[in-house]
DNA sequence: TTGCTCCTCACGTCACGTGAGGTGGC
DNA sequence: TTGCTCCTCACGTCACGTGAGGTGGC
């Protein structure tokens, strides 16, 4: 495939993909395509596939080339039959590295007390101390610092956590089940950042004409943005999900 | 206020400042805060808030500085009573300048037409042509081209538009009505993308064991860890905008 | 005196983009 | 011959981060 082809492929799962993207990554030592007797370049189907797993490791992993290229590495060593590296990936057949996230994070002993979900809990108006909110979540202190650190987690000004401080703690504890861990759920807090400021600005002219009806209105609106987003979002992923899990 | 508390102040709404990003954005000529005898920097309210607006600027409009700069320039301008820049942004009051989001892109021709939302639409069976996806969402051919330019809507492999493509369309229509260009939704195709990358790595090693029955086990997961994902997400959302938009 | 915050200035870095001046392929 | 894609190489850019070698404040 020439690097327009590559191009057009990657561009359906990576839109911001650029020729000149292709040979920096090139230039870094991450692919290496044959060339023709004319010196354009040839990607194989191993080097798109090596591409999909750098640009998939930059946009969902935040790792910066650096590792990504010293993952491949290890890979390529491995496949010529030489020693792996300690604590390196490990082989996972012919296929593509795979990225593995860790599993940790879930404290197994508050786990086990705590309840599947809170109940009865919605308004926002309870107030938990950090060990109740730790321990209703069913995760370690160290894990509520990760969550804190990231900004997912904030005490209220008054002091205490409230229902949604405790509703991200057990969404958490459940994905970490899942190996995403809270590094991974910095992009959560950035997507929530973008649409917070996207919609207090659309309703500010509104918010700010004081009055509580006013006001009211405002948040209202807001409901409803929130509402289509959330449709567009779903509409997204669903469509992603239906062509990388095939059919 | 002290570079130091200035930065405590925006780690709440913009957990990824520095304080080198701090005397950078000086550097650039975003912000003069005021000197202490000694040298130190001293921040005024309205040095933050410049802070502020520059960061959203950057965050939800994806602005590069040197253009937020001239937006500033230009309300700094105006503020001293010289004239305005043809085209430039408007007065708003004493505030803060305003970003206003364009409001453009549904046409209302064929908007009249349409029906507020599909009915009985569910599966991802239907299949609609160009026309008729555009009739539906109520959106005009130009805006369908910026969607589909942005990656957020797409033709299926055999050709046509489906139930998820028309979804985003009606999404994305209401959304236009309240200011937010395609430009704008770039994010929610990225943070899709980001979903789905982590979602179909984390199922990986089910969705590859073969039989049906894993595959069918691989994409419950997946629903399970959307469900999860969303929950985290609305929360977020709700937090930031009970700080935002007051009480 | 210790520990902390703050300062400048030069240089480094990361991930590209641009643009000049070319050649190859149908 | 035209139009398109592709090439290299040097340099630019954008948004910071780092690190040396300091000073200020309680």
């Amino acid at each position: 495939m020439s690097i327009g082809e590559v191009l057009a492929h990657l561009r359906t799962d990576f839109p911001d993909t650029t020729i000149s993207k292709l040979r920096f990554l090139e230039a870094e030592g991450l692919v290496e395509p044959s060339r023709t007797a004319a010196g354009y370049r040839k990607y194989s189907a191993g080097d798109l596939a090596r591409l999909r797993y750098v640009l998939t490791a930059q946009r969902d992993h935040y790792l910066p080339l650096r590792v990504i290229r010293e993952q491949l590495a290890a890979r390529d060593r491995e496949g010529a039959g030489e020693p792996a590296p300690p604590g390196g990936p490990r082989r996972t057949g012919a296929g593509e590295p795979r990225l593995r996230p860790a599993l940790s994070f879930v404290n197994p002993r508050v786990e086990s007390a705590a309840p599947e979900r809170a109940e009865g809990v919605e308004g926002g108006e309870i107030r938990l101390s950090r060990a109740e909110l730790a321990a209703h979540a069913g995760i370690g202190d160290d894990t509520l610092v990760a969550l804190e650190q990231y900004g997912l987690v904030a005490e209220r000004p008054g002091g205490g956590y409230d229902a949604d401080a405790l509703e991200v703690a057990m969404a958490a504890a459940r994905l970490a089940e899942h190996g995403l861990e809270a590094r991974h759920l910095r992009a959560y807090r950035a997507a929530a950042d973008r649409e917070i400021g996207l919609f207090s600005q659309l309703v500010a002219p509104l918010a700010h004409q004081g009055g509580p009806a006013a006001r009211a209105r405002a948040a209202e609106r807001v409901r409803e943005l929130a509402g289509y987003t959330e449709r567009l979002h779903a509409a997204l992923v669903r469509r992603g999900l239906r062509e990388t899990l095939g059919r």
